[in-house]
DNA sequence: AAGTGGCTAGAGTATATACTCTAACTCAAT
DNA sequence: ATTGAGTTAGAGTATATACTCTAGCCACTT
């Protein structure tokens, strides 16, 4: 593997796992077992490599997000399409993170991630709109669903940061897996949207991402709220 | 004012401008025209300036965050709820920037902001369950409310960050009154539960906070999807 | 064999950052 | 007047951080 593609990997991979912020180029360099200038030849500074990062995220989340032509959508589509979704904020959980410094950091990301946003949410809406013409959920007005769509996206890229700030990481570790518990968040949103005939079908289905985390935190008293720890 | 409070003032309101990350303890004294040595007098360290202001904006929130016991909730106090939450956010917006930092930085924050998310998430739930009973909304079962109240929560919380990330700075002003859209995006989320009798109340209600930095965005093209700028 | 261009090492640098240390000032109580 | 606790100034420090510079290596062409 050529050098600054494993330059791109390890950064992924340290930001991922430590956060950006406590990660520098010297860190980055020494794990590969390069020096900082072989690093500074392949990039010309960090944001440089964050901001390769970003499109690599991006034309993941462009490719499959995307609403088929040739046919409607079915419950299926629904879940692989959040499923992709969950699957790529994990893979650049790094970048939602630091987001706000990011962009403040590099006006060229700036624009970028405002124009990745706005895809986004016209692809949420057009997958939403699909789901209602193929008779999955009750139609909506335009304005509703954009604003619809807007919280489903909200939910979706923060859910995350939530699990990191209020779970406690000795009960309850946070991977791959308990990010998709973020589905189950998102179909609660739905289902009074869902047409009567699919109802069942779709709780049967977000039955298997239960929260683990969450269950029965509403019904824990003043005494024990702070302790999370999941005893079998 | 004590030297003490004008730093937490002072660091409140850079952090707020400019990002924690942005801002030393040496530019807090510098803004102050006081010495470095004198701001280590009076907090051990940068973390110790995030927990107290933290502590103050813990204490803001659970004094508005409350369920009277002796009436039964209004629409009125629906709002009253949302206003005083979002205005809190928009008084402290710093801390959600970068707190997953802080909370990897200090254990004691990450132990009392834990505490603190359990707090806000079941006085939400205990507020959806009084305007039920109040005939508002529609009675749903413990989970739904749970994890309904967890979804406002998420929305609520990550409204700012929305609009710093996707919004054009030079179109849209981000002030107190654009956070206040997110109340908009809110009762979005409600309208599904809203009680016939309530709808009109409520739509009207919410067509105050209208979000001008949205309208119309799911019916712009993909020419002028990078442009935000608002044109009376 | 010599040259060429891509790549790499590694020492080095300017600046920043969080924080320390000591001396000195203020002012109310004695 | 003296004391002494509380407060402040300001120079200083150890470390980190992003990044530079120069010399040299290596594979391949001519």
């Amino acid at each position: 593997m050529r050098t600054r593609d494993r330059i791109l990997l390890a950064s992924l991979e340290l930001f991922n796992e430590k956060g950006e912020r406590n990660i520098t180029t010297n860190h980055v360099a020494a794990h590969l077992g390069i020096s900082p200038g072989n690093l500074y030849y392949h990039f010309r500074n960090k944001s440089d490599i964050v901001y390769e990062l970003f499109m690599q995220y991006q034309t993941l989340v462009r490719t499959y997000l995307v609403v088929p032509k040739d046919r409607s959508l079915s419950l299926d589509d629904k879940f692989t399409y959040l499923e992709a979704v969950f699957d790529g904020l994990w893979a650049f959980r790094f970048l939602h993170r630091d987001l706000q410094h990011f962009l403040e950091d590099d006006e060229r990301l700036k624009r970028d991630y405002r124009a990745f946003t706005w895809f986004c949410l016209e692809s949420v809406t057009a997958i939403l709109a699909g789901l209602e013409r193929a008779g999955i959920t009750q139609p909506m007005d335009d304005t509703r669903r954009s604003a619809f769509a807007l919280n489903l996206w909200l939910i979706v890229t923060n859910w995350m940061s939530f699990l990191k700030t209020a779970s406690d990481d000795d009960g309850v570790k946070i991977d791959r897996e308990a990010l998709r518990q973020g589905i189950y968040q998102v179909v609660v949103l739905e289902i009074p949207y869902v047409q009567p005939a699919y109802l069942e079908a779709v709780m049967a289905r977000q039955a298997r991402y239960q929260p683990r985390v969450l269950s029965g935190w509403s019904t824990r008293t003043t005494a024990d709220r702070s302790v999370q720890k999941i005893h079998p």
